[in-house]
DNA sequence: GCGTCCAGGTCTACC
DNA sequence: GGTAGACCTGGACGC
């Protein structure tokens, strides 16, 4: 019989973080995105999610300690094995990176108190971080579902990938469900994605990234380390990501506008849903950055966390799209 | 019940 | 360099 065997902690530090930032409003977003997985707990203050990091997979325990001016995450690690020193640097520069503890937004709001779009959501969330992705598979994993689908159908795609190839990470007695590994997918078959992950053709397409992931793509901290247009020129070469997956893959370098955000944006800049909302996408995008600039990413996600107030505002539903 | 339509893009084949 | 058409397939809808 197997046993449910939970693996062990092996490290654990703090993150000192730039403030504002609060936590919980960063890796537990209004709207319902998740940060790695969407298995992962947000419970009394404390955060249980997973990652995989050089091809081990780790429990990642995380709490918020101090204030939001006064900001700092204690971090513990789990794992099967011990974690050499260098993996320890390293899952501690992924964390930085993917929770945007260095991220100063005094700019970001004194830009936000001018505008009427932002200036009341920003003060809702302050303290608001976006975050980057922990690990590059599972963001393009999410890119590849969402083309040319419903969100329900998404979700569903999502949930039997998780469930028919992922795994389970234990640890501090919680289960985290996580992605499956590139190693895994790069060995099905895109016949076994669609019957079990009804993937329909973005099946061959994620088989195609997942081989490409192993035989040597960057990893999601090496593709941060480069100049943005290198690193969006470096995932468009994947077959299956163009521009929007591209964008979302790596958010805060671009504005990953959509059909369904079109719409939304339509609205606010225009006071009404675009009559064709897919042609309207280049001309959203450029008019988000004549009006945001390198703020664009952050304004994109306040914006999407914040409908509700925004449909009061402006008097449409804007969760209704 | 059944048929029809199309979705939170991308690629290819043609101009 | 710009743009129709095709692409899997599960729901949502009309009848």
């Amino acid at each position: 019989v197997e046993k449910n065997l939970s693996i062990s902690k092996v490290c654990s530090f703090e993150l000192k973080t730039v403030p504002p930032y609060n936590f919980e409003l960063t890796v537990h977003k209004p709207a319902g995105w998740w940060w790695s997985t969407p298995h992962e707990k947000f419970q009394q203050g404390t955060f249980w999610s997973a990652t995989r990091f050089t091809k081990n997979l780790y429990g990642l325990k995380l709490k918020p300690q101090g204030t939001t001016m006064k900001p700092q995450i204690s971090c513990q690690v789990f794992s099967e094995g011990r974690v050499i020193e260098a993996d320890q640097q390293g899952l501690k520069g992924m964390l930085q990176r993917a929770l945007r503890t260095d991220e100063h937004l005094t700019e970001f709001y004194d830009l936000a108190k001018n505008d009427d779009i932002l200036r009341d959501i920003a003060k809702e969330h302050y303290g608001m971080h976006t975050v980057s992705w922990p690990e590059l598979f599972t963001a393009l994993i999410l890119a590849v579902t969402l083309q040319m689908a419903p969100m329900k159908r998404s979700n569903q795609m999502m949930d039997l990938l998780i469930e028919n190839f992922g795994e389970d990470v234990r640890f501090d007695r919680k289960v985290v469900r996580y992605w499956p590994s590139t190693k895994k997918i790069a060995f099905t078959s895109p016949e076994e994605l669609q019957a079990k992950a009804k993937l329909g053709y973005r099946a061959a397409n994620l088989v195609a990234i997942a081989q490409a992931l192993e035989a040597g793509f960057p990893s999601m901290d090496e593709l941060y380390a480069m100049a943005p247009e290198e690193a969006k020129k470096k995932l468009l070469t994947l077959r299956g990501i163009g521009d929007y997956s591209a964008e979302l893959v790596m958010p805060g370098m671009g504005f990953p506008l959509d059909v369904w955000s079109a719409k939304i944006f339509g609205v606010l800049f225009r006071g009404k849903v675009p009559d064709d909302p897919r042609q309207a996408i280049p001309e959203l995008k450029k008019e988000a950055e004549e009006r945001w600039g390198k703020w664009r990413g952050y304004a994109f996600v306040y914006v999407l966390n914040c409908l509700p107030r925004l449909s009061k505002k402006v008097g449409v539903d804007l969760t209704a799209f």
